[in-house]
DNA sequence: GCGGAGGTAGAGGGATCACTCTACATCGTC
DNA sequence: GACGATGTAGAGTGATCCCTCTACCTCCGC
């Protein structure tokens, strides 16, 4: 059996994702961690802690979900990576990023802030190694961050839409 | 005095975009309108109704800002238009789109969804006319969503990224 | 000066929530 | 076979929340 901290945040993330973070009470949340209300406790000792487990748990997948098995050929890598946003998209029950939503939730938190921004902070450094543009690595976070929110409404026209930004990157080489 | 309705909405979209959707009570939002309980509940029968009241406030405020009095020159209304995003970001208490923060807060309403695109497609089609790029609404609205989002963590270089991105839109002449 | 429209002030109900605590079950180890 | 670590089940507490309701005030037109 997967560990019971494993499988507290990962029933976690799910519940949040499908429900948004106002709405599910602790008891919503033990039945989707599949624990006693004793145990979830224990691992994480409030609300708010449950928050930020479900939302590191959903930064390792994320990351691995975008990063991993990438081709070889560096010019490749970007269509790649908006076609793998796309589909995280579409199998992950998600509204927009689950990170900013967080925010938008909770906006005294710190903690949340400091969450969200090193998980911006990781997917751009990420990105910006694997196509090669080091240096670009704001521009392909706006790009990111665009295709996520607008995939909602658009679909598979605004991974089209990205991956047309995205080769206007290679196109001009510096600032 | 303005009347009680728009004084009623303008606090409300005050109170959201400053606390989030989740946090502030009834009696937050009553402060925040500057009304009594009965007068707040006449205009606004339920919190649901107190939001879609905040959110129609705030998107003729958006409209207002971004569009009125822009430069007759097409070619200069891009990098206008994305100044005016960051302005807006940094004077607004904002985290973050907040309609995407009130979907995210409570995902399962249906009125949320179609004020959500509603806006987007609104804001998109008057960006490409003002522009001139028609036929080009969703590569405006990625970038303006990737800019919007990415400007609580990159401030200023989030919209010089937002520029270099529109510039690109006009060399390559269709999809 | 009166009647009604539209406002204020604020107490209270019923439900829900986050969180704690007691009592008991299971299992690997020595 | 005793024990400690780790788990389940679920009742209870105090606070908070959304919303309703009663009672009163304050203009303005006629």
């Amino acid at each position: 059996m997967t560990d019971t901290k494993t499988k507290i945040a990962a029933g976690l993330e799910q519940a949040f994702a499908a429900r948004g973070f106002a709405e599910p009470s602790v008891e919503d949340l033990r039945d989707a961690a599949g624990v006693s209300l004793r145990t979830l406790y224990k691992y994480t000792p409030s609300r708010a802690d449950m928050v930020l487990a479900a939302l590191e748990h959903r930064h390792e997948r994320y990351l691995s979900h975008l990063f991993n098995d990438l081709p070889k050929a560096q010019e490749a890598v970007l269509d790649v990576l908006f076609e793998r946003v796309g589909a995280w998209m579409a199998t992950e029950t998600s509204h927009g990023c689950l990170f900013h939503g967080a925010v938008a939730a909770d906006p005294g938190s710190e903690g949340l802030r400091a969450l969200l921004a090193r998980h911006k902070a990781e997917v751009a450094r990420r990105a910006a190694a694997a196509t090669g543009l080091a240096g670009r690595e704001i521009d392909l976070l706006l790009i990111l961050e665009g295709l996520t929110q607008a995939w909602s409404l658009h679909r598979d026209t605004a991974v089209t839409s990205a991956k047309r930004l995205g080769h206007g990157l290679r196109m001009n080489s510096a600032a």
